[in-house]
DNA sequence: GCCCAGGGAATCG
DNA sequence: CGATTCCATGGG
């Protein structure tokens, strides 16, 4: 990967074709990011507010020290793995090479473990607007100020939120699910659930433990384990798979392997925008 | 098995 | 435009 710093950023050369951030970003994996006027993307993770703008051969990375994109952005964009070569371990199926000419930009980020799981555990029976207000007002309510003088606040640690109640959920827009959201932190307080260990599971094991807490099933916890332990190999299916399962694989998803879940991430973008 | 629990967005009539 | 449907899970 070649990277040069100018002007306090960091520059990666990328093609847009092969990395697409804005699709990255804005594909419901995560919440704290926003696509701006200019097409650059803001958010926050892991503690620290981030703009990235990109080109058709370069991504930008704005008032970022060199060590900091190392350490926290390389990683978190999964900038470290071939996707050429995952993508063309998916190129043997017509469909999937459709989807993936539609949304090869994607990629699958490694989101904080906590932070992941609490999102989907919100996000279930729920539209991505709402969720990202919701997750936005659990942060200002709980989180740490980045800084003075802007509204940006982090996500919250378990131990931070050790001891909340439903009541202290209330007015955050989460329904139902605040119950969910204290039982997942009842857990992880008792040690009874330990995210660490997660990482470390048989992915058959990992799904079990997910789905002691309250308000994760089958969904909540694939979801959690792609998008927030980067299980690649998982495998979500809502209503928008389900349409492409019986659309296009009646005899059965033909890459159900260790890249599935990002093989899902290409139908799940092509079907939204086919159908 | 069935209905209900937020509520905003998408879709329908 | 207003009305209905959608969404994923657990509990009664």
């Amino acid at each position: 990967m070649e990277i040069y710093t100018n002007n306090n950023n960091v520059y990666v050369k990328v093609d847009k074709n092969s990395l697409n951030f804005a699709d990255t970003l804005d594909c419901g994996q995560c919440f704290r990011f926003a696509v701006n006027g200019d097409g650059s993307v803001t958010g926050v993770a892991f503690g620290k507010q981030l703009t990235v703008s990109q080109t058709d051969s370069e991504l930008v990375f704005h008032d970022t020290m060199e060590a900091d994109f190392r350490n926290t952005w390389l990683p978190f964009f999964a900038l470290d793995i071939d996707y050429d070569a995952i993508k063309k371990s998916l190129d043997f199926d017509e469909t999937l090479r459709l989807a993936m000419d539609f949304a090869g930009g994607i990629r699958i980020i490694r989101q904080s473990h906590f932070e992941a799981l609490c999102s989907f555990i919100i996000s279930q029976n729920n539209n991505i607007p709402r969720i990202k207000g919701s997750i936005s007002r659990l942060c200002e309510r709980f989180g740490d100020k980045l800084c003075d003088t802007d509204s940006v606040y982090t996500f919250p640690t378990p131990k931070r939120l050790n001891g909340i109640t439903t009541a202290d959920l209330a007015g955050l827009g989460l329904g139902y699910r605040d119950a969910y959201i204290v039982d997942c932190v009842e857990k992880i307080a008792s040690c009874e659930l330990d995210l660490e260990d997660i990482c470390t599971m048989d992915i058959a094991l990992a799904r079990e433990t997910l789905r002691k807490i309250k308000g994760v099933g089958p969904k909540v916890a694939e979801c959690a384990l792609l998008f927030g332990f980067h299980r690649l190999e998982a495998f979500p299916i809502d209503t928008w798979i389900k349409k492409v399962l019986e659309k296009f694989y009646p005899n059965g998803f033909p890459a159900m392997n260790e890249y599935a879940g990002v093989a899902q991430q290409y139908l799940f973008h092509y079907i939204r925008a086919a159908l």
